[in-house]
DNA sequence: CAAACAGGTTTGTAATACAAACCACAGAAA
DNA sequence: TTTCTGTGGTTTGTATTACAAACCTGTTTG
């Protein structure tokens, strides 16, 4: 068997949760989200939602930045380089895996 | 956001994980396969690929049966058509995704 | 006979993901 | 002014897991 195939089990276990994945991929195309832009577009709770964010920004993949508009909170996150980074080696190496099948 | 990235979110959750991925991957490739070449390949403990096993033979997606050579026991796995369709549409969705983001 | 190996099953644990409930505060509506 | 909705979360509870390690049966080999 081709180590291609094997190396999907060093995939980033962070990403290839597809709660996490979506959030990335779309922090990915947009650089800048705020919280519920990214609740309703990933479609998640705001409980899951903040706790996927939580393990992100942990991680250095995402930086989250706590202003107000006006006086009313304003959550935004964007991805980080290593996040970046992160997103784009997960994808080839996805697509290393399709490739070699 | 297209809608080929949110549906990562509906991806098959039992091949999505690394671990079977790779099993049914190499099913996929040699058509039918004895435990122990499988434990090796797949670089599972005994017990992991036993349980990884029994939920894809219970997802009706891996036939298993248990021969002897000689004396000695044999499990022989094979893909189902359901696992060998499932699997080629989880690469689908895999391709798709990584191609719209 | 004893040790090692084939081919597993069972058990225990720790880490999840997810939903639902809860909370604080602001602005709009009645 | 009371109420309702919206923002932006945290906490809690549950159920599912993945994984490792122990256990087991039988067979072959030294």
């Amino acid at each position: 068997m081709s180590d291609d195939i094997r190396s999907i089990s060093n995939v980033d276990r962070l990403l290839h949760e597809p709660s996490r994945t979506i959030i990335v991929a779309i922090l990915y195309a947009v650089e800048s989200a705020d919280f519920l832009y990214l609740q309703r577009e990933a479609g998640l709770t705001k409980g899951n939602l903040s706790a996927h964010l939580s393990k992100l920004e942990a991680a250095g993949y995402v930086k989250i930045e706590k202003t107000y508009k006006g006086r009313i909170p304003l959550t935004l996150c964007e991805l980080t380089e290593d996040g970046r980074k992160a997103f784009e080696d997960y994808r080839k190496q996805l697509q290393s895996f399709i490739d070699n099948v």
